[in-house]
DNA sequence: GTCTATAAATCGATAGAC
DNA sequence: GTCTATCGATTTATAGAC
């Protein structure tokens, strides 16, 4: 390995900032999560961390817009690797018994949204970002409704809007309890789609 | 007015702290609103609401359960008045209108569960709640099933809890953003149960 | 850019008087 | 049961040294 120069070892600090506090945000939480703590784990100090990040918001920030790149290249990659509907279909149910399954991620969406939401600069931001992944997932299924025969009543985005808000929905009830079924997920889009199971 | 006798008198109390308590967790959220907000905006002190409440996580889970009766009962209320499907379904939106779209309930609930889910006890507390919860949806669902000709594919249970998922992931997009639309939730519940718009 | 030290503020909860 | 006073524990964020 070749000597770092200084803004590459700035960004391998990031990095390791941003991994660890992605890592302890999904397993403890947002509030209970320090700068600190953040900082200790990644085996930095806190200044370190402000020097790299703005805030505590900023880093949360920048976590979850990690996150969601991550979910969204794996969902786009698994349903690229499949060519029928029901391909695509069960490509979706394995995205979400993993994502929405285990319960991490959805809280930390909703406890840093409800944290966020009262400043209006973040807020602005968080509606932006919810706005691409809707427009995403309208792309998406518009692309499914593309090759069915007989269309659906609802539209590309209002079906996207329901599979959307399903999913966060389905993913805070499992936070609380893990015993919640997300069947009724994949069952209401193939409906939704194609008017039946 | 005759003079309270003393448990009268501490009802009084405690009715005046569950009432401001949930206006302010409402309009502020649980974290930025303190137990001395709670009990300085109701004319109290602190120890007055500790003589009443075991705790800040006691105090917020009296005031959610007080919202989901009062919620409950109004949806009842205006399912009760309704006597066709068509009818019901427009009082089931236009109740979701209200309580979905103003965006403070469903954020409360998702700020303090994000925090109550952490302890067991209360976990278990959520979790339980949210069970009576789906077996009311799921039997006001059968009931609506019962007076269809054609039965949806989907059971009353699985209706119930993709009807309730959508409700909690709209109020949560509304709440970071009131520009959403909660049309997909009526057009949802009413494709699922007829299968057609 | 990173670290140490510290400021500054908040808040939950309790003790003890009345 | 309610109030006053206070403890104790955290945490965010910054200032300044290196």
């Amino acid at each position: 390995m070749a000597r770092l120069s200084r803004p590459e070892s700035q960004a391998v600090t990031r990095e390791r900032l941003l991994q660890t506090a992605k890592t302890l945000f999904l397993r403890d939480g947002y509030h209970p999560t320090s700068i600190e703590k953040v900082a200790d784990a990644a085996g930095y100090s806190k200044g370190a961390v402000y020097s790299n990040f703005r805030n505590k918001d900023e880093l949360c920030m920048a976590v979850l817009d990690a996150i969601r790149r991550e979910e969204a290249d794996a969902l786009l990659a698994a349903l690229a690797q499949e060519r029928t509907l029901d391909g695509r279909i069960d490509a979706l149910q394995r995205w979400a018994d993993q994502r929405i399954g285990d319960g991490q991620w959805t809280p930390l969406e909703m406890e840093f949204s409800a944290h966020a939401r009262r400043d209006p600069v973040l807020r602005d931001m968080l509606a932006e970002r919810n706005a691409t992944m809707m427009r995403a997932s309208t792309a998406l299924i518009a692309l499914q409704i593309s090759d069915l025969e007989h269309k659906p009543e609802m539209s590309a985005a209002a079906i996207a809007s329901a599979t959307v808000a399903l999913g966060i929905g389905l993913g805070f009830q499992r936070s609380i309890d893990p015993a919640i079924s997300i069947k009724p997920f994949i069952d209401t889009y193939r409906t939704l789609l194609t008017g039946c199971l």
